[in-house]
DNA sequence: TGAAATGTTGGGGCG
DNA sequence: ACGCCCCAACATTTC
């Protein structure tokens, strides 16, 4: 009887599309593994992320139990964890999916050799990425800095594996180690508990997100570039979390994409499966820069960035993080990611730039807000993102680019739809007003049912004279003097009478 | 994957 | 009828 083999599951939870899973099935019986490694030096996850984390195990639970393989559930550090299971099972080989992080690569190495020690096989896969991120380079060798290049030579590059299809039947090993209760890791919240409607917006697990994408295809792929910019439509995907954990593989949804674009034809435009593959393609970008500049997620990828001194507003911050900063399209947003942990791009960079730009707070902040409430908290992603709003970013946005909460507001939810529904308080303002409530008399918004510091904050700053604020900052980059901000030599501006 | 300031143009009111 | 001015509307430049 051969061996018993381990699949070792991390941010790969689903049987389709799992070469790890493939490789160690066909290596032995199998023991499936899934770590919890709180140890010092492990980033925590956020509580969003833990409550997805509990909901998807518990559905790979279910999944592997149809074929008769338990999830063994194991918590600890992880490098121990695995010697001891592989001792407990006599176990010969070990396969599992990359991480690109830097922290797992330093892990996972150590863990390889390790177990190549002990005479132990260790095998690592890619579940994750369409392209290996050493694969692709420019010209000169060089890993790209700027995301247009780096698109063009992903076209330029052979088409991403077909996905596997999930393994048919598993064996599972005669010898299988205790397991922990997946309850007695308290990962989801008592009191209070604020992931209680989570569950409204969500279905964790490989079936979930399978359901996702297929209701994707079948509604909004095609109007996908059209509105996808826009958060009263409800016209994205939604399969952030599901990409983050694993749930379903870049492959699965690339070639899904493609053959839903040719299969309908006329119905779903070239444009707007490019425009998807295109985002798809930010996110492997974004692991990418994490790869080739693993300091991504604390420093700056700018190095003048630095010396940006960013302000230190408990108070403001406190606004922003529960969605009383009195720009409604702003809080909308935050208040959608405290509801369901999770937030439409659009009003993520909008949210985002105001943060940085408008309260001049530092990127890393809102990282870790968004961090700890994101069900799709992705450290590659995350400090990409990031990143490219404050400016520090590869190819990011420009520091002078600054969103006008009012008008991306009135832009992108024009009816006020999105900002209705994550801020009742304001339902019955007429749009007119409704982006930029301190501009409404008084007695229109007394009618509506508002009074402005009482039902719904005043603005935290003005927007015109925030605006100057960090466009002097920027200065303090520019000219190079440390520290200190520098006069402006283009000549002064009359302040805004935007609030007067 | 902006916004605001500045510049240009052309139609219409009006002396 | 003509030129002047005003000012949307659009284009360009700057941050």
């Amino acid at each position: 009887m051969p061996a018993p083999a381990i699949i070792w599951f991390r941010q790969d939870l689903r049987l389709e599309d799992n070469p790890a899973l493939a490789a160690a099935a066909e290596a032995g019986p199998l023991v499936a593994l899934y770590i919890l490694d709180e140890t010092r030096g492990v980033r925590p996850w956020g509580g969003a992320s833990r409550w997805w984390l509990a909901e998807s195990l518990a559905a790979l639970e279910k999944e592997l139990r149809r074929k008769a393989v338990p999830l063994i559930l194991r918590r600890g550090p992880a490098a121990r964890v695995l010697g001891e299971v592989v001792a407990e099972t006599r176990a010969k080989s070990v396969h599992w999916n990359r991480n690109y992080e830097p922290y797992a690569i330093r892990r996972d190495k150590a863990i390889k050799a390790e177990l190549a020690k002990r005479g132990i096989e260790a095998t690592s896969h890619n579940a994750a990425l369409l392209f290996e991120p050493w694969t692709v380079k420019t010209q000169a060798g060089e890993p790209f800095k700027v995301f247009t290049p780096f698109w063009r030579a992903l076209q330029g590059l052979p088409e991403p594996p077909r996905p596997l299809p999930a393994p048919r039947k598993l064996e599972k090993a005669y010898r299988q180690p205790r397991s922990d209760r997946l309850a007695d890791w308290a990962l989801k919240p008592v009191k209070p508990d604020w992931a209680a409607g989570f569950g409204n917006f969500w279905q964790p697990g490989e079936a979930g997100a399978r359901q996702r994408l297929e209701e994707f295809l079948a509604g909004h792929l095609a109007l996908y570039h059209e509105m996808r910019d826009r958060p009263d439509l409800s016209a994205t995907a939604r399969l952030s979390p599901h990409l983050h954990w694993g749930e379903i593989g870049p492959r699965q949804i690339w070639h899904a994409v493609k053959a839903q674009a040719i299969a309908s034809g006329d119905l779903v435009p070239p444009r707007a499966a490019e425009s998807f593959l295109r985002e798809l393609a930010w996110r492997e970008f974004s692991h990418y820069l994490l790869f080739h500049w693993p300091r991504l997620p604390s420093e700056p990828w700018k190095p003048e960035f630095g010396r940006f001194l960013w302000r230190n507003d408990k108070a403001g911050f406190a606004a922003w993080q529960r969605g009383r900063t009195g720009y409604p399209i702003v809080d909308a947003g935050l208040r959608e990611l405290w509801d369901t942990g999770w937030m439409h791009n659009r009003v993520r960079m909008i949210a985002a730039s105001f943060l940085v730009k408008h309260l001049l707070i530092a990127w890393q902040e809102g990282e870790a807000w968004f961090w700890d409430t994101l069900v799709d908290a992705d450290l590659a992603q995350n400090a990409a993102s990031w990143q490219w709003v404050a400016g520090s970013g590869a190819d990011a946005s420009p520091f002078f680019r600054i969103f006008n909460p009012v008008l991306q507001g009135e832009k992108f939810d024009p009816q006020g739809a999105y900002v209705r529904r994550w801020l009742p308080e304001l339902a019955q303002v007429p749009i007119e007003f409704l982006h930029k409530p301190w501009t409404a008399p008084p007695t229109l918004l007394a009618a509506a049912g508002v009074v402005l510091g009482r039902d719904y904050p005043e603005p935290v700053v003005d927007h015109a004279l925030a605006r100057e604020r960090a466009l002097a900052a920027f200065e303090t980059l520019r000219q190079g003097v440390a520290g200190r901000p520098v006069r402006r030599t283009s000549r002064a501006r009359e302040p805004s009478k935007a609030r007067q």
